[in-house]
DNA sequence: TCTTGACCTTCTAATGACTGGAAGGTTCAC
DNA sequence: GTGAACCTTCCAGTCATTAGAAGGTCAAGA
């Protein structure tokens, strides 16, 4: 199966395949003779492995780490956790200041008319009259 | 006052004031005889709106319209709320986006013994095997 | 056999919002 | 006048792709 076929079947892109290729995370395909490039299975799983653990924000690299753990049969469940941890804590960190974003936001809003007046307290919050100060 | 002050009394790097000033989002600064930028409190506190409306995670072109909106004695606020509404939606689909990424992976984690025994739920959730699939 | 069209190849450059670093110029206090 | 602190410009790198250009390959049909 040639490229365009493992990214139907993997849900990653072809450019992204070939990007993946380039900078290490997956092993350079085997080529045809004119070149192309050539998948079968196991590469389609390991490309679904991929785009799996990019969807829940492991980075590149991180899915590098997480591949490698997935091919050795020897590696310690302990090693995959943690990094899961790490990950999670991420995610709320990231949770905890987009809440409180939209509290700032929020609170601004409600003060705000919006409507033909000039008068607006969200411009006059972001100039730091205040509230949305840290 | 040069660069460095305006940095520190606004929050925002001098390298990053250089970068908003090529990019257009602040008007270029006068300049002393010897070539260095010269920043008045004006500039500061423009500066500090700028870095309060990043902050609140708008992009730097929607920092643009806002910074607009600030210095037009005319504008009315509907604009900027529309605007502040549309960052709020925003935020909201990020926060349902990470907060189902966490579901995913603590689920996954809650299966996962983490010791020294290579069997991992995470691994196998991230190949496919069934839930973290979408 | 030739052509068409779908597919593939590599390469460069762009995205957003900076940040790092090199090489060199300015200012000011001592 | 000299040294440190500060400034200047410019180029490159970050992250994870994506767009697009120029050109090569492959299989099917006329």
């Amino acid at each position: 199966m040639n490229i365009g076929a493992a990214a139907r079947q993997s849900g990653v892109s072809a450019k992204t395949i070939r990007y993946y290729e380039s900078v290490g995370l997956i092993a350079p395909a085997d080529r045809t003779a004119g070149g192309y490039r050539v998948y079968d299975r196991r590469d389609v799983e390991t490309l679904r492995f991929v785009q799996q653990a990019r969807s829940l924000g492991f980075s590149v690299e991180e899915v590098g780490s997480l591949l490698a753990l997935w091919q050795d049969r020897q590696r310690s469940s302990a090693e995959v956790k943690a990094l899961a941890r790490r990950r999670v804590e991420e995610i709320d960190r990231k949770i905890a200041e987009l809440t409180e974003m939209r509290a700032t936001l929020t609170h601004l809003m409600e003060r705000c008319h919006g409507d033909e007046r000039p008068d607006c307290p969200i411009l006059m919050g972001l100039a730091g009259s205040g509230k949305a100060e840290r």
